[in-house]
DNA sequence: TATAAACTTCAATATTCCTTTAGAATTAAA
DNA sequence: TTTAATTCTAAAGGAATATTGAAGTTTATA
């Protein structure tokens, strides 16, 4: 669940992310508007939080770039005036929420929670794909009713792979929506594989299909068809 | 289901009303201590929301007046800033959440739902989960049909976890249910970890699962499933 | 006030996870 | 078939996190 923190105070900032990331979330962070909208046009994210008065810009114009490029993302607003007028203004170019400052951080979260829910599966709290089951609320992972234990990174991957099934994948893609921007460019894809393998693993002794399958010299296709 | 608003602040204690009807409550109110006072002697509610600075008096007094005419309804604390005290005074005499000032109207939505549904266990008073059972109105806790004697954090812990078994919850989710909002960030976790080691030993001496699995880098999970 | 109980802090230890490495296996292209 | 690039695998190091027991502090209770 990767999600972009726009503002400018940087301790806000930077307890913003702490917190979230305690809570199980990636975070990204942009202090003006001008890396904000590099970032939310290079990355996606799943939700993004901004501050409408920033530097060099408006948090407004980062909400309409994300409607204008037809991003999925939940947007929160977070205004520090009490004006009615940002809040609407927002609401009206498609923003999901608002927030007054100054706002607890478990009331941020709160909302995260809300739009995250609400975006992802429908409200869902089961995945269920043959003879695979993924309990999204206890994070639980089980192979023919038999529980396996993921670590962080491979529940992501497996989540990543069932909601971009029967579609190929590439690394690029798996070590964005996994690593985000801590990835150095030249980094290698050493880890995807170690993180691959072990995944493969565990399924396998649970008796589960191979559905990860390779595209040599691309990435990945998760195939259930 | 029938809620009674005590708030002196006119304007929130209308929007609250119209709110909360809109979401299918039946509200009533009361804008000082007495008027508050003589309506919980005089009705039954289900939830009670009361802010703790008052005119004429103090909503702790009207949360202790419930609790002396074992009223069974839920009690959400409402109160300022920085009032770390009054909160836990008031989760002491057995309220069952607080928010914090300024807070969002959906927030005390949320919260009221929760407290429904926690209150709502078929009216009992008896929280039963496998070899566990709780009696609430004693807080007395047996495992096996053994009593096993539970310090006020263990007792908030396991009913924490319970309520929200089979879910992820984070360390934050937890330091702020039994600590409050205003939990320092910098602070570490280790009493954290210290009331579920206690929790966890007596438990396993009485021969109990130990339901508690760590989510390592995360938090929790009260798994019964 | 004295005492016990509960809570928090601290530090040592244990565990888990992520990444790196190096070599083996596989694949695609020459 | 040979070669080079890519992918897989297993093992190991190191960093982050969790557990534990004990010591110190606060709080409640007699």
């Amino acid at each position: 669940m990767k999600i972009l923190l726009i503002e400018d105070e940087k301790e806000l900032l930077d307890s913003m992310k702490t917190y979230l990331e305690s809570e199980g979330y990636r975070c990204e962070t942009a202090n003006d508007y001008q890396k904000a909208s590099e970032k939310i046009h290079s990355y996606d994210y799943d939700c993004v939080v901004v501050d409408i008065t920033l530097p060099k810009g408006n948090g407004l114009q980062i909400v309409k770039e994300l409607k204008e490029k037809r991003s999925e993302a939940g947007i929160i607003i977070v205004s520090a005036k009490n004006s009615l007028d940002d809040k609407l203004k927002g609401l009206e170019l498609g923003s999901d929420d608002y927030l007054t400052k100054p706002y607890h951080l478990s009331e941020l979260n709160a909302r995260i929670k809300a739009i995250v829910r609400r975006k992802s599966f429908d409200g869902k709290n089961e995945l269920i794909l043959n003879e695979i089951k993924i309990h999204l609320p206890s994070r639980g992972v089980s192979v023919n009713d038999c529980p396996i234990t993921l670590t962080t990174k491979e529940y992501q991957l497996l989540l990543f792979f069932i909601v971009n099934k029967n579609k190929v994948i590439t690394k690029n893609a798996i070590a964005e929506h996994l690593w985000g921007d801590d990835m150095d460019q030249s980094d290698s894809f050493d880890f995807i594989y170690t993180h691959i393998k072990n995944l493969r693993k565990k399924m396998l002794e649970q008796g589960a299909t191979d559905y990860i399958k390779t595209v040599y010299g691309i990435g990945y296709n998760f195939n259930t068809l």
